[in-house]
DNA sequence: AGATATTGCAATCAACTGGTTGCCATAACG
DNA sequence: CGTTATGGCAACCAGTTGATTGCAATATCT
């Protein structure tokens, strides 16, 4: 498991890219942990196709499959990764500023 | 030009998504300002492949075509729309905290 | 004018993606 | 025991994507 930061970022970033998988979360944080047939009954696509979404979701650690009580699955939100993700965006901001202010400096008066 | 954060998270998302892309970001951060052909010196894929990668990273507003002397178009770094996404990214990551702590006072002591 | 360099556009191609349908294995409940 | 729900594959399909090659247009230098 690499905790490397930019292979987190960017499955992070690849997981919110999609809007699908952006109303999921969505779902996930305002109704609380759900399975996935729960998920498919408040989105306009199937099951399966939700069931995808989240297995990407889980590799990139959005979300947490916990076995429950009637053979139920059901998903968890974790915000870790994203915390990674924006810590990356903020370093790389910051990162092109400072060489534009550089490169200013070097060039103008 | 819609404003809307997410649309505008959205598209950076997409950008940072791609290694290709956030190498040609870099080698704008690391050289400075250049064209598609210098690019195309110093990565590992074609002119026109990463004329195409300039022409969304151009499209979400991460860089900036400057026409320069020699019929040469350089491109510049734009970060705007990068704290854009990182204040999305953070915003997100509060709610849902806030949310899950929420249902932590109503099911748990 | 001719040679060289640089950009833009189009076609093409393999791989990936988001999504659907269909089927099978369980497990709960009447 | 039969029915009903749930979840897990697997196949398949259309659209997108990352990348390539080829070529035309324009500009620069000798």
């Amino acid at each position: 498991m690499p905790a490397d930061p930019e292979a987190i970022a960017e499955q992070v970033f690849i997981a919110l890219a999609d809007p699908s998988r952006r109303a999921i979360l969505g779902a996930l944080a305002e109704h609380g942990p759900a399975t996935a047939t729960d998920l498919a009954d408040r989105l306009p696509i199937t099951r399966q196709a939700i069931a995808k979404h989240l297995g990407l979701l889980a590799e990139a650690g959005l979300v947490l499959a916990k076995p429950g009580e009637r053979r139920r699955v059901r998903y968890h939100l974790q915000s870790a990764p994203m915390q990674v993700a924006q810590q990356f965006l903020a370093a790389l901001a910051r990162d092109w500023d400072d060489r534009l202010a550089a490169l200013k400096d070097i060039l103008g008066p």
